[in-house]
DNA sequence: GACTAAATGAACAGATCGGTACACCTTGCT
DNA sequence: AGCAAGGTGTACCGATCTGTTCATTTAGTC
């Protein structure tokens, strides 16, 4: 065996709930697309919620190794990095498996603010600040705390321009907004 | 009778469609919270998906009109009027009912592209376009498209971290950027 | 071969889903 | 008074939802 079944039964899950959305998705249709039993999903996880919280939980490490290593793929200085998020978010809208973001779906679908789902899209995205935060430190520009929330900002809404489907090429054109902030701040 | 109560309807369903996400509301919960009787509900909207499409149409109507009647007061050269856009969304993340945007909830959980809810999601974000855009030609600055969309893109941006609660003024800081992009296509 | 741990299939429970049927009750108009 | 339109309340349908039960099968280890 060269996978946990339980490994195997939150790939296909996160899959399938950001293919197909939570509320929609049962525990029926990951049954028959993770060809998993019922059984042993819930002796993996003791409910529906959990389950989803696994899957959030493997979308956002995974997403975040790839996004980190294409970024020092493509450039080394950090400057250069800060503009490379945005070839990496390019490359990520033109996967044929494009649905915006997880997170943002996750946050819509349980708009608590202290529901457990919500919360740990809340904290994938202060994960996510942090890191341009970083960047844009270790790049000395002016006011890095701002900058870096107006990075993110350009960044999330290519995300949902990108999900409507509106633009040919919004990274790219998300990029250039990006080059003019920071060159301003520099 | 002050009111139809076809429409008092679509406006209680708007509102709890919004709070509540769309498939997490069921039509028991509509009947309980506006007072109309499920059987009056299937006399006016055949199904489910009819009442979502005319929440939708309201929700767009409502905020359209007041959105530009805003901007209206607060500016009147195209230009400021760009600009007066992202202070109108600050006004609208400071309601207590703000949640995120509607559309962009809607396009999550009925994420088939061909699926009515879907394009009427789709259709609104022409419509903001085309609005942002005829501003900006009006201001004659470069680039129009390019522009637009990217200052969309500062408007969406915001809203999602608005919703994310990760900024104390995700607009004001929108707005900062959407300034130094006009400027540079002055 | 015997033991153990993990996985399976299928039936089932209780609740809720979207949607319907039907008898009754207001309300306004003539 | 009589009529018609629109609204109400309730019970109900079949499907689907999350989650459980249980007997059986598979796979690895001593």
């Amino acid at each position: 065996m060269r996978k946990n079944k339980r490994d195997e039964l939150v790939e296909k899950a996160m899959e399938t709930f950001y293919r197909n959305g939570f509320h929609a998705t049962g525990m029926d249709m990951l049954v028959a697309e993770s060809g998993i039993s019922k059984t042993s999903m819930y002796k993996h996880f003791k409910s529906k919620e959990d389950l989803i919280l696994a899957a959030l939980g493997l979308r956002e490490q995974q997403f975040h190794d790839w996004s980190t290593k294409r970024v020092c793929e493509l450039a080394s200085e950090p400057k250069d990095q800060l503009l490379a998020l945005f070839d990496v978010l390019g490359e990520w809208f033109r996967e044929d498996t494009f649905k915006s973001c997880m997170f943002i779906k996750a946050s819509s679908e349980y708009p608590e603010p202290d529901h457990p789902i919500h919360q740990q899209t809340v904290e994938q995205r202060n994960t996510m600040y942090q890191g341009v935060l970083a960047l844009v430190e270790a790049a000395h520009l002016k006011n890095p705390e701002a900058l870096a929330r107006q990075l993110l900002m350009l960044q999330e809404g290519a995300i949902i321009t990108a999900h409507f489907g509106n633009s040919d090429d919004p990274a790219g054109e998300a990029k250039k907004a990006a080059k003019a902030l920071i060159d301003a701040a520099s």
